[in-house]
DNA sequence: GAGCCTATCATTGGATACAAAAAAGCTAAA
DNA sequence: TTTAGCTTTTTTGTATCCAATGATAGGCTC
């Protein structure tokens, strides 16, 4: 039961990658097997960022191009362009003579990107709500967050019903962009959720059946349906404040996520370094 | 009278430019001129920028990758670096088969930009409060503010003046960063900074010598101040809210140089389109 | 005369060859 | 034995070449 339910926090993470790069892979299946995206720079970067996320380059190792060449079987151009990306996506850090390092994270680094996320989603709030969303997507989010509600009724919560919740949760996020109608804010924001941890799925806990897990859904649940009332109402501060506390949960799982098994259970958990 | 001032502002921005990309070139002279960096990828993301900023390619254009490598001469594997690190910065847009074209901002993509780096400069001056700042860098920042109070001192400001304002200004907001001490947000944040206009001197008043134009920097001064205050005396939430409140004079000035004389004095102007 | 099909051309994405720079290793001398 | 200098090798940065794809224009047919 322990590895269905991880699997399923790995699916959820890498989900969430695709929606970053609008990949087309539906069920790739596992980890190891984002491979059949269309142009040979979106493989070569998706699988190079799986690379790093699972730990196989050690964090602060150096990353020498041609080792990447020989291993992902591609010629130097798309891998050259997927450090590059890397490198301003916050992954990979580029070094004074040439050359890139695993970037690492300490846990305050984490915790510092998801206030940030929190943020910015809680400015988007506030936009929304002062300057008034559209009901068409009000309508959306509406129905959105019944869907969540339907399956938080069952006292236990199976695995796709956490897959569920992931997949609606980060499109009630998204359409929270829409209502603020910013390009220039989703944008930036989706550079910040693209850091390790940061998305706002990115620690949906592993122990699905625990009854932790279910209340903490429930908060968060609460906290989705509060900030679209607050919204719809024009309450910006309100908005806003609840937003950035929504992603305090995220800073709870993270301490949780790193405490109890300090590692393993997700991609990407090799990158914390203990001080920094 | 009116062209030094044009200069200085221009000055102004491309230092800000220099100093996100750490560039050497020190006092390179004009507009036309960011030549004499180190790599030829520097060199070539440098003077695209220009061309980019200084309107020679029109808003919107599609970007051929040929016509800009017989434009600058340089080859083509630079060229294309330079154009993704200008897609990824945001000032270029990547088309769906290929190519790019020139992003273009309506006056509130700007307004937006700027409320976001009042948002993250609020995040970082609340963090360094609650945390608090090390007492040499509240030194320093102490000194920084001091020298601006002198010189506005005088009733009439030169170009000189303002050219010291805008460097010790944009020092005040780097040591902020510092004091907060999350390199992940200060990189965000400079991500944003390098929108166009975002940047804390992004609009410093084209006039610098009426007496409006002091005006707007005693009240800046005076939050610079208090927010620092704030920051010393651990109040979170007000050193927050100052520097969200200090962002909006950007906004005002950023509405003044659009109205009065809609374009043409800045670099970069031209990208603001007006309908969105 | 108009619409569709085809062919050619331009342009981008990917591969590879080449040069310059830095790092590592080896040899010789102190 | 250690250090300094030279050489070799690795590695990145730059240039060019090749292939594939999309656009445009011209001609042919209805």
């Amino acid at each position: 039961m322990k590895v269905a339910t991880k699997s399923i926090a790995v699916r959820a993470y890498s989900a969430s990658l695709k929606g970053i790069f609008n990949s087309k892979n539906e069920a790739a299946g596992g980890i190891g097997s984002a491979s059949s995206a269309e142009s040979v720079q979106m493989r070569a970067q998706l699988q190079l960022r799986e690379l790093i996320l699972s730990g196989e380059l050690a964090g602060g190792a150096r990353i020498a191009e041609l080792a990447i060449v020989e291993r992902l079987g591609f010629s130097r151009t798309p891998i050259r362009a997927a450090l590059m990306r890397l490198e301003q996506e916050g992954l990979l850090q580029a070094l004074p003579n040439g050359g890139y390092a695993v970037k690492t994270f300490t846990e305050s680094d984490i915790a510092e990107s998801i206030e940030m996320r929190g943020t910015l989603e809680g400015l988007l709030a506030r936009l929304a709500a002062e300057r008034g969303a559209a009901p068409v997507i009000l309508g959306e989010a509406r129905k959105c967050l019944s869907e969540i509600d339907q399956f938080l009724q069952a006292a236990a919560l199976t695995d796709e019903d956490l897959s569920h919740y992931v997949i609606l949760n980060e499109k009630f996020h998204a359409l929270l962009c829409e209502m603020a109608g910013s390009d220039v804010i989703s944008r930036q924001l989706d550079h910040v959720m693209a850091l390790p941890f940061a998305s706002p799925s990115g620690f949906v806990i592993e122990q699905a059946n625990s009854p932790q897990a279910r209340d903490m859904l429930v908060i968060a649940q609460d906290q989705h349906w509060q900030v679209l009332e607050a919204i719809e109402q024009r309450e910006g501060t309100r908005a806003e404040g609840i937003m950035r506390e929504h992603s305090r949960i995220a800073q709870r799982n993270l301490r949780r996520a790193v405490r109890n098994h300090g590692g393993r259970s997700q991609p990407g958990v090799q990158l914390i370094r203990r001080r920094g």
